[in-house]
Order: C-alpha cells, then sequence, then structure tokens
DNA sequence: ATTCTACATTATAATAGTTCTAAACTGTTG
DNA sequence: CAACAGTTTAGAACTATTATAATGTAGAAT
C-alpha cells in the first residue's frame, strides 16, 4: 500500500478508473522487481492473501482482460487449460517445462531473431511468438 | 473406406487395438493429400458426414488424444477456447489470423532456424514453436 | 456539497470444452 | 469358443471463462 498515486495516474491517463480493485491488483502485478507469469487462479490467490477485502472472481477476469488490452499484461500462447498471463511486456520469448508445468521467460539476447521469409496479402504480422518446449534430459 | 489394412497395421503395431471408430478416424484424418488442422468440433462434423454410424464425443476425444501420443498428430500452442490438432507431424510453424480465426501452416523454408542460445541446466528441449499472428493490414 | 450518469463491481447463472464414470461391447489370446 | 483386457458409450461431472442484471461508485455537472 506504499505509494499509489502512480497507478492510479496510470489507470486513469488509460481510461480507466482507478476503483480500489483495480489498485489493489495493480500492487500485486506490478508492485515487484521481477515481472512473472501468472493464471487467474493465481492472481485470485495471490488477492486474497493481500487483503481482506475480496474481490470477486468476474473483476478478477474484467481487470486482467482490461490490463492486457492496454498492454500491461501479455497473453502466453500455450495449450493449457487455463490462460497464462506475463507481466513482462517487452518483447521475448519462453521456455515451458511440461515436467514441471513451470513457465519460464528466454531473455531475448539469447534467440537470434526470427526471419519469416513470407507473408499473407491483406495481413500484416502482430506478433512473432516462440515457445521452447522443454522435458527432463 | 480404400485399402484399411494400413491403417489397421499402424494401429497395431503401436499398440492401438484397430477398433472400427479409430479405423474410420484414420480415414478421415490421413486420407487426404493435404494435411490440415482441426479442432474436436471439426472432427466430429467430419466424422458425421463421412459415415453413418456415430462415434461417440468420448471416444473422439480418446482417439485424438492417443494418436497424438503416438505421434500421428501434433497439437498446436494457442491461445483459444479450444485445442487445434495438425495432421502434419513434421517441422513447421504458423499463422494465426485473429481476424479469421485462421489456423495456416509457415513452409519451413519460410522461416530461419531459431538459434536458442541458453539452455536450461536438466532439461532438454522438446520442440521449438513459433506462432505468428496476423492481423488485417 | 448534492445530484447525475456512465462506468465498475458483484453474485450468480450460463456456457463450452473437456474429462470422468461405469456399464456394455469387442478384439485378441489361449 | 471362452476369457479377459482394452475400447466404446451416454451421460454426468468438472473447470475455465463469459454473460447477466442488480447494486455500487468515481468523476463531472450543477
Amino acid at each position: 500500500m506504499l505509494n499509489n498515486s502512480h497507478y492510479i495516474d496510470k489507470l486513469r491517463s488509460s481510461g480507466l478508473r482507478p476503483t480500489k480493485q483495480r489498485i489493489k491488483i495493480c500492487e500485486i502485478l506490478f508492485n515487484t522487481e521481477k515481472t512473472f507469469h501468472f493464471t487467474i487462479n493465481d492472481l485470485v490467490k495471490k488477492i486474497s492473501k493481500a487483503t481482506n477485502d475480496k474481490i470477486s472472481l468476474a473483476t478478477v477476469y474484467n481487470t486482467v482482460h482490461a490490463f492486457k488490452k492496454k498492454g500491461y499484461l501479455k497473453e502466453i500462447p500455450i495449450n493449457s487449460d487455463q490462460s497464462y498471463f506475463d507481466t513482462n511486456t517487452s518483447h521475448h520469448h519462453h521456455f515451458y517445462d511440461e515436467n514441471q508445468k513451470d513457465l519460464m521467460d528466454i531473455d531475448d539476447a539469447d534467440v537470434e531473431p526470427v526471419k519469416i521469409n513470407t507473408r499473407i496479402p491483406g495481413k500484416k504480422i502482430k506478433s512473432v511468438e516462440v515457445l521452447v518446449k522443454v522435458e527432463d534430459a
């Protein structure tokens, strides 16, 4: 509950009303040194640890989608039974450990830029995402 | 309904009993020149077009998972409300058109090999998959 | 400050994809 | 052919997510 004015400004400037639920979720998602990955379920757990006032599940979904739309979160393409989100919105790719079901960033310096030498007429590239699946050696 | 003995052998040799349901699904998935992408729902529709004896939804799921496990199908990592499968099990990447919700192969010759210059200790790379999201230009 | 209004939150219901269950069925082996 | 393990099946159950509609609230206008 340090300095929320930053989040309030951020929310307001992107056209989102700074409600106490959104501010709390900002604190949980963005008050850390390190970025991290989470599912909605993870986030709900973090929220209930962090506060006594519970936030409705619908609001959690709404907020995560709103933040994704505003570019504060990225969704990671992975086939899983649930969606994964990333607080690291800079360009980078992922390792996915199928044994531990663990998702890790790959430092962008460790991936050669992916060149796609073909295009689809009338379409432009929106993103290029690499998922490296790993397993026990 | 051409020559099923091929599928029967294939199934038997991978430890799957060649039931009429599995053979029918093999015909639908593998009797084509071109490989293709499908969801479970797509497959169910194809089946009901192709045969009068309906196959239970549970069997479709079971069979697709069995075929995936045996390496006859690949699942494509994409966040969608449903799972996408690919009868093309060779190495290649995908375009995903978010407007049309259309998934397309990228010819492997059109993608520079993706170099990952880092490793996770104790893990080996199982696959490297590139998903190129496109949108209306 | 009070009122107004559009935006947010909420509990709950609804939906959709997928998995589970347990009974009936069938391919294979002896 | 008998026996058994693997398979299919319908339907129930489960899970993640979205929709609904009533209530609440932030910010602007008065």
